[in-house]
DNA sequence: TAGATTGTTAATCGATTAACAATC
DNA sequence: TAGATTGTTAATCGATTAACAATC
């Protein structure tokens, strides 16, 4: 086993380290210096075997009877996670979905930095939004390729995802967030991340009609 | 076995069922009238028993040899999940986000009624956005419990997400769509949909970091 | 008819949860 | 020390995938 082959982590696990850390940064901010697997568990109503398997896939160890030091903690998931290098993206699609994430302080957090937005609205584009500027679409290959940018966050309509997807792929995007609700067709190579609103919502309605048919 | 008794659909089919509505949607527009699993799972990426198995649990009826007729399905799967009745929801947080799902028309599509903005900056109340007024905060159980509303979706800041979910609850809630960063602890009666931008951008920026550490 | 397709049961796979020795 | 906790292996659970009879 080569110490240094890249662990490849069940999804799942990671979509909770985010929530960990989240919990980790408040018990930090209020002095808390060690915390246990069962007492993270119980504040975010989890089992406890399950948060240990988890933090103990970012490489992080514990000590027995003590727990695990909270700086340790945060520093390894957001190692793990990528969160300590920053990650340039650009955005196609400035409709209001596209500002809102342009304008979300919260993504400096995780040091992701949306460099410019894409549009082929006249209207927006020399725009500046949230302090980043709105290019004409046929500009994204050259500033993709000359900044190395390989995260692209595609907010526009449904319909023009799939070739925006495209271009932003044939420039050197690596790893697109879909926020469209479009199935993208993608190199094997490509990592896609959906955030698709409409599969949340269905989720919603069909609990809330089981409940009260 | 009461045939009129709710099945509890599995999470995984519920986030699939809007995929097929909208590629079945897609397929009318283009005159099909019958289709084959072998031919949503082949367009989707999926495999066809479990497409197969997914549409069976909105109990439309497929023929063999034949398939399954369009209309069927994308009647099957809207009344299913609720989308044939019109939802009325009320969203807390006019902020980036707030604002851009109050605007989505998509929605429409859902009948996802948003009926009214709800916050705490005096600056935003009494602004209308997209139609839809913003109201002080303290308004919010009133117009809740007047008109029935069923659904609260919570673009608050992460920090407020508790104390207004908490509001929304004790005003009649029954559904909260959350799109913030706060693990919402609520009665077990109350629905909860976590939008985790967070988990999401987790999953993107490892699945990037394994592929070039 | 023959073969494609449905509907359903069985097998497999992967994630969660339980059990337990090691430890401080 | 005793008991709480870690780390890990085993058991369970649930979802996906395979197999196959029924059907048009």
């Amino acid at each position: 086993m080569d110490e240094r082959a890249i662990r490849v982590v069940a999804e799942p696990t990671l979509r909770r380290l985010p929530a960990y850390h989240r919990l980790l940064a408040a018990m930090r901010a209020r002095g808390r210096t060690v915390v246990s697997c069962t007492r993270i568990a119980s504040e975010l109503g989890l089992d406890a075997t399950q948060v240990r398997k988890d933090l103990a896939s970012t490489g992080v160890v514990g000590r027995p009877k003590i727990g695990f030091a909270v700086d340790d903690l945060l520093t390894g998931i957001a190692d793990f996670l990528g969160w300590n290098n920053r990650s340039d993206a650009v955005l196609a699609g400035a409709g209001h979905l596209g500002m809102a994430l342009m304008g979300y302080r919260g993504f400096e957090h995780y040091r992701l930095n949306i460099l410019a937005a894409f549009d082929c609205d006249p209207e927006k584009i020399g725009r500046a939004i949230h302090g980043k500027e709105v290019f004409a679409v046929e500009k994204l290959p050259d500033l993709v390729q000359r900044l190395h940018v390989s995260i692209g966050i595609l907010t526009v309509p449904t319909q023009a995802a799939q070739s925006v997807a495209a271009v932003m792929i044939q420039s050197g995007i690596r790893a697109l967030w879909n926020f469209t609700q479009a199935h993208l067709d993608v190199p094997e190579n490509v990592i896609v991340e959906h955030v698709d609103l409409s599969a949340s919502l269905a989720v919603l309605s069909r609990r809330l009609a089981e409940v009260s048919p």
